[in-house]
DNA sequence: AAAAAACTTGCTTGATACGCAAGTTTGCTC
DNA sequence: GAGCAAACTTGCGTATCAAGCAAGTTTTTT
């Protein structure tokens, strides 16, 4: 690990308070938590929780963060070529098959947030400094983004909103559906604005 | 004004809590303002503020709340025949030709957003429950509804991220320029993917 | 090994939401 | 128009929370 000792400690120390978080979320029940319990699940003090995060959403959605940013890695990495639409779908497809099945706890988290309305605020939160990210992500690959940089950012809030709301569909749909089906008929949907 | 004397004022009263919110956040900034100091100024006490707003945030984004509903009304009142991107888009443009240039405060208001993710997680909260009844709207519309529910909920996704990002992007645009053209373009360019 | 930087922690202050139980206003009926 | 019930306002108390500050500790750097 390139990393420091006290990088690691950090991102251990932030881990540790993210999965606390979710535990005692799930077992109590969200507003059940206060932020000295999970601090002294993970083993710090309450103040230090405060260094690490503003809330008991933030804490609990930092695995969406981390997510989000493995996405946005991920449109970085696909071939230079492919034209934004494409590149978006695709990563996003990438990065559901890569973790997607493998962390049931997210599921749990994902049912959370569609009950907790500070749930999906703070997650919008963090969604929209993604936005500025894969905007410009977008706008490195368009050739049209110099006439009209507007249409970068909308395809990204599009993207966004399908991806969105493919997950919250996908929850209703009958056990055993890929989630990686409904969000590649979302984004073919919602990607029809963009060819 | 149908509804009697204790709802006019309620009406009443969350309004000049409202008002006091925006005059307030105006003059000192958001962060600088107390709920306490709203109550004063709207002469009522700091728990009656509480029975009315869940926080300041809530309180100062009302006026947007109130212009949601206009556009939820707006889309009802449409003509039956319209098809739903068509109705959505033709609701927008008259809400916004209606009160857009009347109201100088709306525009210092969302210069605060984009400064506030305060505020900004508060506004997608109250987009989010817009966001089901435009779903219900363009469902009435919509022949293929049945068959594909999930694209009504992906067109009112689309068409609250449009109307965002037109308004955010507004914002750049030299002085002088229409809201009402950036969002007729934007809505244009979103809605190729629902004809 | 010593100095510097970064991090943790307890303490404190200022704010906030919300339950509860008065007191007050409004709506409705006779 | 008198009175009752429901709704609303208010003050009080409790629990929760973010953030500044300063002292102590750990890691990094020189």
């Amino acid at each position: 690990m390139g990393a420091g000792l006290r990088e690691r400690k950090k991102s251990a120390t932030r881990q540790a308070l993210h999965e606390a978080a979710v535990a005692l979320s799930i077992k109590h029940g969200l507003d059940k938590v206060t932020v000295e319990a999970i601090a002294d699940a993970a083993e710090v003090s309450r103040r230090t929780f405060s260094n690490y995060f503003a809330s008991k959403e933030e804490a609990l959605l930092h695995g969406d963060q981390l997510r989000m940013r493995l996405l946005v890695d991920a449109v970085r990495d696909r071939p230079a070529a492919e034209p934004p639409w494409a590149a978006l779908t695709g990563a996003a497809l990438e990065v559901q098959q890569r973790l997607g099945a493998r962390d049931p706890r997210w599921v749990t988290q994902v049912r959370m947030v569609r009950r907790h309305p500070a749930l999906a605020a703070q997650q919008v939160s963090t969604y929209a400094s993604m936005e500025d990210e894969l905007t410009a992500q977008i706008s490195s690959r368009a050739p049209w983004s110099a006439q009209c940089p507007v249409r970068a950012r909308l395809m990204a809030a599009a993207f966004m909103a399908a991806m969105r709301v493919a997950v919250q569909d996908w929850l209703d749909r009958p056990p055993g559906t890929q989630l990686a089906d409904v969000m590649r008929e979302a984004l073919a949907e919602m990607g029809a604005a963009f060819r």
